[in-house]
DNA sequence: TACGTGATCACG
DNA sequence: GTGATCACGTAA
């Protein structure tokens, strides 16, 4: 079951991205259905520096301003797409940025996305999934519970005892705010970024 | 540990 | 216009 609005528009990105968690994205393109069970988050506030949007909008980030349920897509150091999930009311930009996934379906198609011959950690981090899937700019502003990109809940149960909480990735210029606890893992996923 | 890679942003 | 920067991945 796809995901409903008022699961993204809730007011508390943190909650979101710990939820996210054992939720499943999916990508339909071309006819070639591909998808993961997400297995690492990070939450990002408008108020805090680590976030693209805390010095305002820019043409960039201005789909983080959306109403929750969009994707927000963009490039990274000129190679790499990543996909963050929108959440908030319209007019806050907070999103939650999707960094690795379980694979599930379309193994096949996303080894010949990525190149590769074996099905090894196609999908642990968050440049490696949006190509593993097929997502790039083109889906910037595109809802989440699209014929083309969706999230849906498959049943999958994620205790709190089976999340880890710990520090974002790659925000060192975020200056305190790079302390946050705001990455959620699931507990010994084989398919998390970073080991 | 080093660096590719190119859009974006803050200047002015 | 121009230059610095970047929510990474890979090779070494």
């Amino acid at each position: 079951m796809k995901l409903e609005r008022s699961f993204y528009t809730r007011s508390n990105v943190v909650t979101v991205a710990r939820e996210l968690l054992g939720k499943v994205l999916s990508t339909k393109i071309n006819g070639l259905t591909t998808s993961g069970m997400i297995v690492e988050t990070e939450a990002y506030s408008e108020k805090e520096k680590g976030c693209h949007a805390y010095k305002g909008m820019t043409r960039r980030n201005a789909v983080m301003y959306d109403d929750g349920g969009v994707a927000y897509v963009y490039l990274c150091y000129g190679i790499h797409q990543m996909v963050n999930v929108v959440t908030n009311a319209k007019g806050i930009a907070d999103a939650v940025l999707i960094r690795a996934l379980e694979p599930l379906t379309g193994i096949d198609v996303m080894m010949e996305r990525m190149r590769v011959k074996h099905d090894k950690r196609i999908t642990s981090g968050p440049g490696k999934l949006t190509r593993a899937l097929g997502i790039d700019k083109s889906f910037n502003g595109k809802s989440l519970a699209g014929k083309e990109l969706w999230i849906e809940d498959c049943g999958m149960e994620i205790s709190a005892s089976q999340i880890i909480k710990s520090t974002r990735i790659g925000i060192d210029y975020a200056g305190d705010d790079a302390l946050l606890p705001w990455r959620f893992t699931i507990k010994g996923n084989e398919w998390i970024s970073k080991l």
